[in-house]
DNA sequence: CCTTAATTCTTACTGGTGTAATAGATATTA
DNA sequence: TAATATCTATTACACCAGTAAGAATTAAGG
């Protein structure tokens, strides 16, 4: 698993209209990123572009409009972002990471409670 | 608490040295860094430079050298960058990274057996 | 006091990102 | 088929980051 191609904030914005719509044209992207921002169609545009020359995206002419289509996946770009993250800020420790939000009083206790669960469904998960 | 200065992946680096070690000098900076990267201290010089300007360090003169102290917590520069990463990739909810973690066998059975007597821990701390 | 060695400051260059305008191609309509 | 409207491609430009070389300054030793 070779890594994955970078992909800036911005980018990822349009990203994630893509994962969740594709097959998707140029015209709906720009529709569907001006309801939450006020970026230029044409640097939507820049933006797609540069994503398909990464390599994340790829297209196919539908008559005059392009439809575009992730490459990537999205839980596998999620992934690998957090594997880094996990790696830079907490030695790849997600332990390290929760215990550090709890000193720091980052989570509130319904938050814990909803954490606790989460890991005794796993623990159910495991034992079947 | 507004946000503090955006500090890059290499800068960061840096600072690492400088939580660790401060007051410390470009000199001492330097060797640690040697120790696990290939940069010429000449770029090191630079990225000091650089968090200086940000408002990142701050230094006093002894004779000739320059000792560096931060002048931001490395704690609550975690905390901002993790907030941040998890609002980008997780709606801001630590329970849905955790779950998404769970789901693509991120997780061994030991993490999650620490993560859980972590959250028992801070449960007892919760009584008192 | 002047030279030198060490340290800091200024400048540089490439590539990526945010942000977009203009030019070029193409399909539709008159 | 020619003009127009709509898409896509090319070009632009400033700023940040990685990476460093060269210039300037300053302390120390001869």
């Amino acid at each position: 698993m070779s890594a994955l191609p970078q992909i800036s904030e911005a980018e990822y914005e349009v990203m994630k209209i893509v994962w969740k719509y594709a097959p998707i044209s140029t015209n709906e992207i720009t529709e569907k990123l001006l309801e939450t921002s006020s970026w230029s169609p044409k640097t939507i545009q820049t933006l797609i572009k540069r994503l398909v020359n990464k390599g994340v995206l790829t297209y196919e002419k539908e008559s005059r409009v392009f439809v575009y289509t992730p490459l990537i996946q999205e839980c596998d770009y999620i992934g690998q972002e957090s594997k880094s993250f996990l790696d830079r800020f907490y030695g790849g420790n997600i332990t390290t990471m929760l215990s550090s939000f709890i000193e720091n009083d980052r989570l509130s206790e319904s938050e814990i409670n909803g954490l606790r669960s989460l890991l005794s469904e796993s623990f159910h998960k495991e034992e079947n």
